[in-house]
DNA sequence: TATGAATGAGGTTTCATTCAT
DNA sequence: CATGAATGAAACCTCATTCAT
């Protein structure tokens, strides 16, 4: 009755609605897959009954867009900040903790489930472009805040040209995306296996990296 | 009439079948998912009916894990060797352009539909832990057979101890998911960054590595 | 502020609307036929949403009862004059052009979608008993009509006894309802095929009428 | 096991499937519409599982079409000749007695679908021309066999010139669909009705039709 | 061995209806 | 009165699987 107590009531439980499905969604298709989960399972999962899903989400692709855009959002709003907040050389061990401990669980398996409906629905094309677009400006940000937060000539830059460049990057970002999903998919793995990637990808790429001193 | 000669087509005839359906699967698999593939477009893709694959395999699940197995079989017989046949600094350039250029799509990802059905068939338990397995013992055979064909002193084995091997096996897997992962979404991967990642994780592991002073 | 003034203005609002569904109803019936026709589709062709229909009619089915009882009063009060205004031998030309070029699409046709609803709708049987009656009244209404317009001897009555009045009645109702099939089934009706045939009914029924050996 | 027994046994078994599940879906669309019919009421009517349909059909649609070609087919080889085969004056009569009597119930309803559908699916209309346009040969067909039946002189033709002709055939179409549908909606037709109507569109299209003998 | 008609569980989606606002 | 989020029954359709041939 209170109108204060009460305003926008009807807009803040659609937005919970959406967020509780979204949330139940991302664990299932982690679980799944997008095939393999059903709505049903989606919206029990919430707390919902099945028309509820269909208020808020013109079909199951449509959900697994969204979800898509609010994982990259969040990825880029959480992740980023997280990372970048450590100086170096604690930088790479950071990120790698946060990967493994609290990057959302199921995250990059939706990944794998866009790369799969690509072939069979052009439409998503697009998304998915701008999905990866997204992504590689985002490790390319990193990168280029290690290069300013680097104290002058005491860390060379990490890349030089705008091919090594972006070979980093892509490099980067493999890195990240595979090791989340060795996590989800069940592996254990050890803040050593994190690091070494990392590092290894970060250090400097002179032509004898992988030989010795010499 | 010959009986001999007569067993022996027949079974050729269902060798070809066996295989054919296979094939097919391998694509369907990869391209839907697990759940998302159904029999009747891969026996169509095959050229048969419906009938020919129960007369073949008992369910959908015993055709993933023979496909499983015929992958495994086929990487260690025939990418592995192609691999260590060139010797460094050749041999990350040919790992790096056959995990880009020929392995079939997705065929990785088939360790994520395992992953998935585990939850719900546990009888599948034993088949899933057999290929992680073999999964990690294929790395750590890569990682052998570089050690054993550097001449002597020539390039420092990559690894020293039991934990060190341990994560530098799980960041050469996370390697190559991500590469495969990124590759699957439609980015146009430069063979630099396959390298660079490679290189990278097999580089000696000393704790300078990317980061020390000087 | 005037509570009289206001009253009538909600009334005639709220007879807006109910008109406006109607409108709406009419034509999604039509075109989908009771089951075929949404709830959704009917209120969005009005321009409401969804609750406007549930504050000024029960159920679908009361909808469609109270559009039949408006449809049949229209029909009565709309056609029925325009087609007696004419004098004979123009009456039968005035109905051939009103059924064929005025008769909103498929307004019979709500007949069917109410003889179909009976089976399973007996709460609808005394609606569509009255319906059925003021059909066939209808009919009826337009014989005597034309006897009563007809001057003297020039033009014999139709009919003599209850038998052949009853033969005529349904006659001419079969003449209308197919002729308003044919038309909505895309069929370039010639003004010629509908005077011909209502002409045909309205005949004097000699028992020689079609020709006898004279 | 015996081959002369079971010879076409497969063949035969889907034939009789597909002809049950039409007949039951006749008598569901007359019943309950086309949206209203279900699929699961129309295979347990013809006594199989919902999955039956799905072998036989693509989907509900392609039922409908189905069924108005077998239906148009058996107008056209069992109606026909059974009017056909009546000689004047008996002719009239013996139409009525068919459309009355043998032809089969709800068939004319499966037309009314066809024209709700045609404005939403414009896939449909060339189907429903080609029945339109059949029908009209079909009627202009049995025009064309009561001229020549006719002995010499005795009977004028029906029509003289093309427009005539095509007024009477559209005439005589409306006229039967007409009835069917009365019929089928449950009115009580007496014998005397059909033949009024048909008599009154054969005769003799004078202008003085429906005048007196002046 | 291979075929494909038939089964039926279960999936996605629609939609009449309710109810808090 | 009107809105529209939520409900849940029921619709259409898919598809793994069986089985007679």
């Amino acid at each position: 009755m209170n109108p204060e107590r009460r305003r926008q009531t009807r807009a803040q439980t659609q937005a919970e609605t959406r967020t509780r499905l979204l949330e139940a969604a991302a664990e299932e298709f982690a679980a799944h897959g997008f095939a393999g989960a059903s709505i049903d399972a989606i919206t029990a999962r919430a707390g919902y009954s099945r028309g509820a899903f269909y208020s808020n989400f013109a079909t199951k692709a449509d959900l697994l867009l969204e979800l898509s855009e609010v994982q990259m959002a969040r990825f880029s709003t959480t992740a980023l900040p997280a990372i970048l907040a450590a100086t170096e050389p604690d930088r790479t061990a950071e990120a790698a903790r946060y990967l493994l401990r609290e990057a959302p669980a199921g995250e990059l398996l939706v990944l794998v489930e866009l790369a799969r409906l690509r072939p069979s629905h052009p439409e998503l094309g697009g998304v998915i472009d701008r999905l990866t677009t997204r992504s590689l400006a985002f490790v390319d940000e990193v990168l280029t805040a290690a290069d300013t937060s680097s104290t002058a000539a005491e860390q060379p830059a990490p890349s030089v040209d705008a091919t090594e460049r972006r070979a980093l990057t892509q490099a980067l970002l493999a890195a990240v995306l595979g090791l989340l999903l060795l996590r989800d998919l069940g592996v254990d793995l050890g803040p050593d296996a994190a690091q070494r990637l990392l590092r290894g990808v970060l250090a400097p790429s002179n032509d004898d990296v992988g030989g010795g001193p010499r």
